[in-house]
DNA sequence: CTTAGGG
DNA sequence: CCCTAAG
C-alpha cells in the first residue's frame, strides 16, 4: 500500500519499531453532552395520524366559536411515550418485527416500528434491494390516550454524506400511511369550521391538546411562551401526558465523561453562562437559523439568508471534503399528507337542536410519494430509519390542516360546522382532513441510506439512515418516473418560492396532491452528521495505520487506512483515536458499545504510548537543536 | 488544508 | 461528531 506523501513531511521516518509496552496513562478529558430533546417522529407521527374523535357530550362547556387561529401554532411538546404492545408488523419482506432505534438504555422502553407493506407486484423480494417497495409505517396504538412509542435515537439521522455506491429507488408511488391512537375531543357541532381545523390541529405538532398546552408547568425550558388562550378551549379531553424528550442513549463516547454515562447523570437544566451561550447558540439557533431560511426564503426577501450562515471557511472546507464525491440519489417529495379514509359516526344526532353526537375519526395518514434512494445492501432498519427521518423533517415543519367536504376544500374557517354542512349525518361519510407542510418549512429533500453500513453483519438496528440535502442542480438524477421528473423540476424552478404549492397527480390518492416546495440551496446546512459508529474492521484499519504512521498524522492514517471511506475524515479518526486510547484504559465493565477485542486496545495502548514517547522526544530534539536517539 | 484539543 | 484555534 502506498501512502501518499505531502512534501512537508520529509523528515519524519516511518519504521515501527518494535514498541514498548507501557503503560498507559492517556485518559482523553470528556464531558457530559445532553443530546437535543428533538421531537421524535413517532410522537409527530402520532400526534398527526392520531384518530380525531369529536364528541358533543359538554357543548355547553364549549365556547362557541373556537377559530383556528387560536390553537394552530402550538410550541412543540413531547409526549410522554408508552409502551405499546400491539405493534403490528407488517413487514412482508419477512424481516419481521424490526424496531427502529432501539431504546437502548433509557429509562422508558420506547421502541419504534415502521412497517414495510409491500404494494408493487414487481420486486424481488428474495433479495434485499428495497425498491420499489410501499413505505408504509403503520402504528397502532390502543388506547385512547395520547400514547406512542418513541425511538430515543430518532431524529438525529441528520446532515448525511454522500457517499459513491449503488443505489436503489423506492418507487415513487409509495404511500405513507399510519394508524395511530386516538384523540377525543369534544367539539360543538355547532362549531365553526375553524373549531374544526383547530381541534385536529391541536393535536398536530405537540401532540397535545390545546387546553392542556399551559399545563406543564414543569417542563423543562421555558423558552417558548404558551399559547394565551390556552384555556379558552377546554375541548380536549385527550389525556395526555408529557416528558421531556431524552434520549439517554446518545451517549457518545467522545462526549461522555465516565462518570456520568452511566447513570445518566445529566444535568439537562444547568448551564453555565458559556454553556447556554452555546446551547442557545448551536441548537437553537441553528433551528432558527433553518426556520428563517424557510421564511424568509418563503417571502422572497433574503433568499440568501441561509446560503451566508455564519460559517468560517474552516468548517465549509472540512464539509466540502464530505461533498466531494456526492452522489446523492434520493429523493424525497414531502407532498401533502391526506389523512384520508376518515370516517365518521354519529350518534344521537338529533337534527333539530345543536346537541349530536358526532365522532369524526382519522383512520390513517399518508403521505403520498416518498422517493428514497437506497444502496443494493441497505437493510430493512436502515429503510426504516430513513423513513423515520423522512417524517420527522416533514412534520416537524408544521402542518397545516386542511377540512374537505365531499372533495372541497373549506376554505372558510369562521363558517359553522352546520353552515359547512359538517354536520349532517349524511355527508359525513365525505370528509377529509388534509395535513400539509407549513411553511415549506421541509428541509430535506434529499435523503439517502448509505451503503456500506453493515460491516458486521447483522445490525438492522443501527441507525443507518441519514438525510442528505443536496443542490437540486448538482448531479445526474437517478430516473425517475414522470411524476417524480415533475416533482424534481418543479423543485428547480420554484426556486425562489419555497413556499410553493404545486399540484402533483398522485397515483396513491385521487385527490389532489400538494407538493409544497422547499428549495433552498442548502437546506441541510448545518445538519450534524449522523453517528455512524466505527466496526470493527475499521477500528483494525484505524489501529494498523496508526501503528505505522504514528498519532499526529491523520491525514496518512485516512490515506492509509481509509482512503476510500468518504465518510471517514481524518478528523473522525483521530476522534475515534481518542476514544480508543479512552476505551483501552477503562475497565471493561465501563465499556459501551461494539465491544472492541481486548487485543486491539492492547495494540491502541501500545502505539499511543509509542508515538506519544517519540512525539515527546523529537520535540525536545528540535527543542535542543540537535539531539540523537 | 491539517493538527490538536476542548466540547 | 462538532467546533475552532493555530500552524
Amino acid at each position: 500500500m502506498v501512502v501518499r506523501k505531502r512534501l512537508d513531511y520529509g523528515s519524519r521516518g516511518h519504521q515501527v519499531p518494535a514498541m514498548p509496552r507501557v503503560p498507559s496513562s492517556a485518559r482523553g478529558k470528556r464531558s457530559t453532552r445532553r443530546k437535543k430533546d428533538e421531537m421524535c417522529a413517532f410522537d409527530l407521527l402520532a400526534t398527526v395520524a392520531g384518530s380525531l374523535l369529536v364528541d358533543h357530550e359538554n357543548s355547553s362547556t364549549v365556547p362557541e366559536k373556537v377559530t383556528a387561529a387560536s390553537t394552530y401554532s402550538r410550541k412543540r411538546k413531547s409526549v410522554k411515550a408508552e409502551q405499546r404492545d400491539d405493534v403490528l408488523p407488517l413487514n412482508t419482506m419477512g424481516v419481521g418485527n424490526c424496531i427502529v432505534g432501539s431504546g437502548g438504555a433509557s429509562a422508558s422502553p420506547r421502541q419504534t416500528n415502521i412497517c414495510l407493506a409491500e404494494n408493487s407486484s414487481t420486486q424481488n423480494e428474495t433479495d434485499s434491494v428495497l425498491e420499489s417497495l410501499t413505505v408504509k409505517p403503520d402504528m397502532l396504538v390502543k388506547d385512547p390516550l395520547f400514547s406512542c412509542t418513541k425511538a430515543s435515537n430518532c431524529g438525529h439521522g441528520l446532515g448525511g454524506i454522500p457517499e459513491s455506491g449503488a443505489s436503489g429507488i423506492c418507487h415513487p408511488g409509495s404511500a405513507l400511511s399510519l394508524e395511530a391512537n386516538q384523540v377525543q375531543v369534544q367539539q360543538p357541532i355547532d362549531g365553526d369550521t375553524a373549531a374544526l381545523y383547530s381541534l385536529v390541529s391541536s393535536v398536530d405538532l405537540d401532540g397535545r391538546p390545546p387546553a392542556l398546552v399551559s399545563s406543564d408547568s414543569s417542563s423543562g425550558m421555558p423558552l417558548f411562551s404558551h399559547d394565551k388562550d390556552h384555556n379558552t378551549s377546554p375541548l380536549c379531553h385527550a389525556e395526555v401526558q408529557h416528558a421531556a424528550d431524552r434520549d439517554d442513549d446518545e451517549n457518545s463516547s467522545w462526549c461522555t465523561h465516565p462518570c456520568t454515562t452511566g447513570n445518566k447523570s445529566y444535568m439537562p437544566h444547568y448551564t453555565g453562562d458559556n454553556r447556554i451561550r452555546k446551547l442557545y447558540a448551536s441548537k437553537f439557533g441553528k433551528a432558527a437559523r433553518n426556520k428563517m431560511c424557510g421564511e424568509m426564503s418563503n417571502k422572497g426577501s433574503k433568499q440568501n439568508f441561509c446560503g451566508n450562515k455564519i460559517s468560517t471557511t474552516r468548517q465549509k472546507v472540512q464539509r466540502a471534503m464530505f461533498k466531494r464525491k456526492k452522489i446523492v440519489r434520493r429523493h424525497f417529495t414531502p407532498s401533502s399528507a391526506k389523512a384520508s379514509g376518515a370516517s365518521f359516526s354519529v350518534e344521537g344526532q338529533n337534527p333539530g337542536s345543536e346537541d349530536y353526537n358526532v365522532k369524526l375519526r382519522i383512520k390513517s395518514f399518508t403521505i403520498p410519494e416518498l422517493f428514497i434512494e437506497i444502496p443494493e445492501n441497505a437493510t430493512v432498519g436502515s429503510l426504516k430509519r430513513t423513513v423515520m427521518d423522512v417524517v420527522t423533517s416533514i412534520i416537524e415543519g408544521g402542518l397545516r390542516v386542511g377540512v374537505l367536504l365531499e372533495g372541497k376544500n373549506i376554505q372558510d374557517d369562521n363558517r359553522t360546522l352546520r353552515q359547512a354542512r359538517i354536520s349532517q349525518g349524511d355527508n359525513l361519510d365525505n370528509i377529509d382532513f388534509t395535513l400539509e407542510c407549513e411553511a415549506g418549512q421541509y428541509s430535506s429533500p434529499g435523503i439517502r441510506i448509505p451503503e456500506g453500513m453493515d460491516f458486521l453483519g447483522a445490525d438492522a438496528m443501527k441507525p443507518l439512515a441519514m438525510i442528505k440535502c443536496e443542490e437540486p442542480f448538482s448531479e445526474t438524477k437517478a430516473s425517475y418516473n414522470h411524476q417524480h421528473s415533475l416533482a424534481e423540476m418543479t423543485m428547480q424552478e420554484t426556486s425562489t418560492s419555497s413556499q410553493a404549492i404545486v399540484p402533483v397527480a398522485s397515483p396513491k390518492s385521487e385527490a389532489l396532491a400538494i407538493v409544497p416546495v422547499c428549495k433552498s440551496k442548502r437546506p441541510a446546512m448545518g445538519q450534524r452528521r449522523i453517528r455512524r459508529p466505527f466496526s470493527l474492521p475499521e477500528v483494525e484499519a484505524l489501529v494498523d495505520a496508526v501503528e505505522q504512521l504514528g498519532t499526529g498524522r491523520w491525514r496518512d492514517v485516512k490515506m492509509l487506512g481509509f482512503d476510500n471511506t468518504d465518510h471517514r475524515t481524518y478528523v473522525d479518526l483521530k476522534d475515534k483515536w481518542k476514544t480508543l486510547v479512552h476505551t483501552a484504559s477503562i475497565s471493561p465493565q465501563q465499556r459501551r458499545g461494539e465491544p472492541v477485542p481486548q487485543g486491539l486496545l492492547d495494540r491502541v495502548l501500545v502505539a499511543q504510548a509509542y508515538w506519544s514517547q517519540q512525539q515527546q522526544l523529537s520535540g525536545k530534539a528540535s527543542g535542543q537543536g540537535s539531539s540523537s536517539c
